[in-house]
DNA sequence: TGAATTGAATTGGTCAGGCCAGTTCCGGGG
DNA sequence: CCCCGGAACTGGCCTGACCAATTCAATTCA
């Protein structure tokens, strides 16, 4: 009960909390093969596998008749955002996503723009729902960076999505904004569809950038904390002086 | 001589290639791993081992007493950026490292432009020797990432520099556009220098796009191929509508 | 007849022990 | 002092074996 894991899979893990437990530098070598084994109890058959696993993540390389070297050591690098906060985040995704929208907006077909119609719709029933997913919400701004026509947009404007899972924080602070704030967000969307109508680049980018500073703003009324409102200034103040430029 | 791979990375890279043969579907069941050592006329430890590799990477869940099944095929989405253009990706580029330069403005220290005025010496210094790394070229503009004070805008830029790594199309583009074009690219870093300088986003905006888009225009200038100068004209006008409109 | 049971076959999990080949390193010979 | 040869060490790979989980079909029971 306490353990269906693989032995290797037990074993690597182990081998990475030791690796992350600072012992180790990279480019050091680490135990043999058979040392690994007794030291585990483990059988040497285990420990390559072990060893495979790490090798395969790149944490460790395995030089043949000489040993398994430190590559790479385990930790915040392995988790694409961490150290990101919500206001990053989402100061990224004004300044990106409205370049995206510039762009869709030269180059969007009359179909997207029905598919956006359609997805302003589901946002709203979204917004309703207790349980507030944002599959909705996703889909809209990665059908926005898809109509741009533009493979590197598209790919950027996803990562900086999949950023939000990968930050419990972020997507907490999200939800607890997003809660008290449903119909300007629809609106706020529907704006959005409507400058990519125009097919002006500068009205879809000043909606697009309105939409996120608006979550930018409910992100910062929705943070109590004390340490983070004090730095509530210092990001306002940034904001202003970034935005004013081509807002 | 032929094969310093170990055995294991060999049956895994050589049952990836089934795999992506299409003769199994997502959830099928792969052989019994004594069934494979046959195959492959290698001992089941070392089937276990590549097995290990795919299911570390993904690709396939090991179930006990029951058999390896496919989770996943590899294809294209395991090399990111896979079907990106140098065009799509240094478009992308001019967008978002166009606005990181804005935000840089408004953030930049002094001490950060000094150490830019010196990463545009060495990217003098790199342009001028033959073998045309680019390492310098990358630190100035991730540098300039930075000074944005934005982790995420940062990751963002870094993940476009490394897009480049992974599609040798785009770097053999990229290195035969530079080559003819040295004195160019040095000063428009300079230039981009001058105007983060002035600590005006807009300023900064429009001189990173203006060389990004002298960038642009040496990749097509670079591209001679009958099928891609098709697109170019459709590359062209597109990028002038969008261009237009914020630069 | 249909559902539950059971046991044999299959499959992965792990181990022990062994031999080979590449790498290191130290001591002896030049 | 340098060079080199061999011993010791290290990973690579194999054989053969036993255990545990899973499957599935034949069997048994309701």
């Amino acid at each position: 009960m306490q353990n269906q894991d693989r032995l290797y899979q037990d074993l690597a893990r182990r081998l990475m909390d030791v690796l992350a437990g600072g012992r180790y530098a990279v480019g050091d070598r680490l135990p043999a093969e058979r040392e690994l084994s007794l030291t585990y109890s483990v059988s040497r058959p285990t420990v390559r596998e072990a060893m495979i696993a790490l090798e395969v993540q790149g944490m460790v390389e395995v030089r043949v008749g000489s040993g398994a070297y430190v590559r790479r050591l385990p930790g915040r690098d392995d988790i694409p955002g961490f150290g990101i906060t919500a206001f990053e985040l989402t100061e990224a995704r004004m300044m990106f996503e409205g370049e995206a929208a510039a762009l869709a907006a030269s180059q969007i077909s009359d179909e997207e723009l029905q598919q956006l119609d359609a997805l302003v719709l589901e946002i709203e029933a979204e917004n309703r729902a207790p349980g507030g997913s944002e599959q909705a919400d996703r889909a809209f701004h990665l059908a926005i960076a898809r109509a741009g026509r533009n493979t590197a947009v598209v790919n950027t404007i996803e990562a900086l999505w999949n950023l939000r899972a990968n930050s419990p924080e972020s997507a907490l602070l999200h939800a607890k904004a997003r809660s008290a704030n449903v119909k300007p967000v629809v609106e706020e969307h529907a704006a959005i569809v409507a400058a990519l109508r125009t097919r002006d680049p500068g009205t879809a980018r000043a909606a697009m950038r309105a939409h996120l500073a608006a979550v930018l703003d409910h992100l910062l009324f929705a943070t109590e904390e004390k340490a983070i409102a004090a730095a509530r200034r210092e990001i306002d103040a940034k904001r202003r002086r970034y935005a004013g430029s081509a807002g």
